[in-house]
Parts: C-alpha cells; sequence; structure tokens
DNA sequence: CCTGTCACGAAACTCACCGTCTCGTCGCGG
DNA sequence: CCGCGACGAGACGGTGAGTTTCGTGACAGG
C-alpha cells in the first residue's frame, strides 16, 4: 500500500480539525450541563459546535465513548498538594471526590455511562480508565499517609477508595447531601472512626 | 358525582385485570435480565405479557416507574434474622446487599434509572422509595447492634449504611469484585478495623 | 495556474422505538 | 338480550441515532 498508511490514524486524521475537535468536546460538556446525557443529542452538539454530524461520527463510534472523553477534562484530578499531615490530605481528598461527583456534569452522567456501557465490555472499559488518572493521584495520598505510619502497612488501597467514592456517589444517587459527610468521611479512612450524628446545637 | 368515584383509583382498575397486572412485571423483569434497562422495548414487554400496549400506559406513565416497580419484589428484604451476634449479624448485612448488587436485573438497572430520573424528582422519589423497605430491615440491625454496645451509641446510621451500599455498588460499576470484599466491610462497619490486603498465600 | 484529493458542513435519509389512537372483541352486570 | 368498559392488536406520528449524499474549500503536485 501507500506509505503514509504506516503512520498512526491520529496523525494523518486530526491534523485538519484541530478546531471542529475541541469544538464537539466543548459542546459536549456545555449540553450535558444544560440537559443531562438522557437529553443529549448529538444534532444539538453537531449545531453547537458549527460542525457536521459526519464529522463527529468520524472520530467517535456514538453518544457514548463521546461523553467519557468530554468528561476527561472534568474528572482528570488538579494538583494534588502534600501537607505532610494524613488527617488534612485525606480530608482535601474526600472533598475532591465530593465536587467532582457534585459537579451535575458528572454526578449525573456517570451512572448514566455505567448503565449504557453495561453490556458492551470495550466501552465499559473506556469508562472506568477515564477514573484512572484521578485515581491514581489519590492512591498517591493513601500510600503517603501508610507509609507515614497513619495507615495500616497492608491496607487495601483500592477499596478504601471504593469507600470514599462509593459512599459519596450512592448519596448524590438517592439525594442525599454530600458536602455534609466529608469530615465524617475522611475521619474514617484515617482513624477507623466510625460516624457519628451531630449533636444538638 | 356518584359514589363508586369514592372509591381508591386502584380498587376500581385493578380489579379487572389481576393477570395482566402480574404478567406485565414478570414480563419487565424477565426482559431486563436478558437485554438490560436500555435495551428494555416496551413493545416487548406487550408481547410477551402478551398484553396491548395500551394496557401498559393505563397503569404506568412510562418506562422508568414500570422498571421500578418490577424491581420492588427483587429488592425487598428477604427475611432478616438476628443472631444476636453483631459480627454474624452485620456480616449477613453486607452479603445480602452484595447479592441484591450482583444480580444483573438489580446492579445494572438501578444506576440506569438513577440517570433516567435525574432531572425529575418524582420519578427519583419513587426510585428512592424502592429501597426503602430493605432501608428499614438493615437499620434494624445496625440499631441492633447499637443497642449491644457494639456500635457507638451514637452511630450515624443512614451514613454506615450508604458506605456498605454505596462501596459494593460502585465496585460493581467499575467492574471490581463485589463478593471479595464482604469480609473487610463487615470488619469496618463493626470493629472500624480499615480494609487490609489479604497476605500471600 | 490548473487539477485532483480529501476533509469538511449541511441536509436528506433510514431505522428503531416511544407514546397515542383506533377499532373490533369479550366479559360482566342489569 | 343489551350496553358498558376494559381489553388485545396493530396502525400511526414524532423524535433521535447513525448513514449517506452532495457541494465546497483547503492544499499539494505539476
Amino acid at each position: 500500500m501507500h506509505e503514509r498508511y504506516g503512520v498512526a490514524d491520529d496523525d494523518i486524521t486530526r491534523r485538519r480539525n484541530e478546531r471542529a475537535h475541541t469544538a464537539i468536546l466543548e459542546a459536549t460538556v456545555a449540553l450535558l450541563r444544560e440537559d443531562g446525557y438522557p437529553n443529549l443529542r448529538l444534532d444539538a452538539v453537531a449545531a453547537r459546535a458549527r460542525v457536521g454530524k459526519t464529522t463527529i461520527y468520524r472520530w467517535w463510534p456514538g453518544k457514548a465513548l463521546l461523553a467519557i472523553e468530554a468528561l476527561q477534562t472534568l474528572v482528570d484530578p488538579p494538583h494534588v498538594t502534600f501537607s505532610g499531615d494524613s488527617r488534612a490530605d485525606v480530608r482535601a481528598l474526600v472533598t475532591r471526590v465530593a465536587e467532582v461527583w457534585t459537579e451535575p456534569t458528572v454526578g449525573d452522567t456517570l451512572p448514566a455511562l455505567a448503565a449504557d456501557t453495561a453490556r458492551d465490555p470495550e466501552a465499559r472499559a473506556r469508562l472506568v480508565e477515564l477514573l484512572a488518572p484521578r485515581r491514581a493521584a489519590d492512591t498517591a495520598v493513601l500510600l503517603s499517609a501508610a507509609a507515614r505510619g497513619d495507615l495500616p502497612h497492608d491496607v487495601d488501597v483500592p477499596l478504601l477508595l471504593d469507600v470514599v467514592f462509593g459512599t459519596l456517589l450512592f448519596r448524590r444517587m438517592r439525594g442525599a447531601p454530600v458536602d455534609d459527610v466529608v469530615d465524617e468521611l475522611a475521619d474514617l479512612v484515617v482513624a477507623g472512626r466510625r460516624p457519628r450524628v451531630a449533636p444538638a446545637p
């Protein structure tokens, strides 16, 4: 065949369309925020991005994968700083998670995507990848706390992260307040202290 | 008006159709299990239940509410027994939750419903109600453990339940094993013991 | 300067499914 | 025997996903 086909697909395909590419992702984020994933129409994305629907389908196989890539920027961890105080670091971690889940674009879209990709292992894998950078950053926080001796040396970090992510997401899903439990959750992680009800004022 | 309108709607409406009513719910459960919520077609429900689509829409406003009611029987708690041993009771609780979430009909459908009802507070309320009986039963378990002195007397029961439900559901959503963490989670609840990695065999 | 190529935007199109509507049937009470 | 109302079947309109078609403009090579 021709030699040009030897180059990576992305290099060939995406050279021309920087503008369209980012415009599509931005439009998707905006519409996810306004209408939610179930009401996201690709016609609307195309219209807002001033792009033909063709262009969208040239790069993404469908609605789900487009939404996943669009969420990436929102979910990626900001800068994670280490204070050296495990309690403070973990509390910051929990707060960051609460913020992401509370963001409507993420908190509502994520369960929708989980449902949409339930029967498509490949798409599901992509969805899990979406959280990978954040999980990596948060893993580092817990490992550093463990190294400092503030967590058991053989602590199951992934499971402990699931406790934080899962508890907050579940509260979001059932409409319970999320921000209110940050401290209790941080104490649970860092001290094994089970949550108490706030004393009467 | 006529006196017959004084009777509750259900009594009037549902007298005639016992058969159709249960057939619809059973068909919905079966199709949820086979195809998943996103692929659930009401035409298919009607066909399998040998019922006109009209009959479905006579009683349910749409797909979401029908699915919620169909899940009810699966989510309702079986018999909850108290052994008197808090650790054993809590472990049984966690196991029950893991079983429900693992059941594909529930574990896949619940996030989908959460997404579908994100912009409809009334439907969302119904969805939360779906879990109410189970939550009530599990609340009793934790309260009895607290009364026995095995949990702090002022323990935040709802939040602790969110930890159990949320952690397991989140693991299910991200494709991680659910059954494997039952013991660790039970220990977290009953002793504040943070999860450890299993020692090498 | 001309020409072929290729990605693009716009829009028409197909297909599937939701929710509604129509119609003929059947069971039940009067 | 008659009439009412719920029923099953299926046709219908509307909406949105994903595909196809077509005309345009940017760029490269001659």
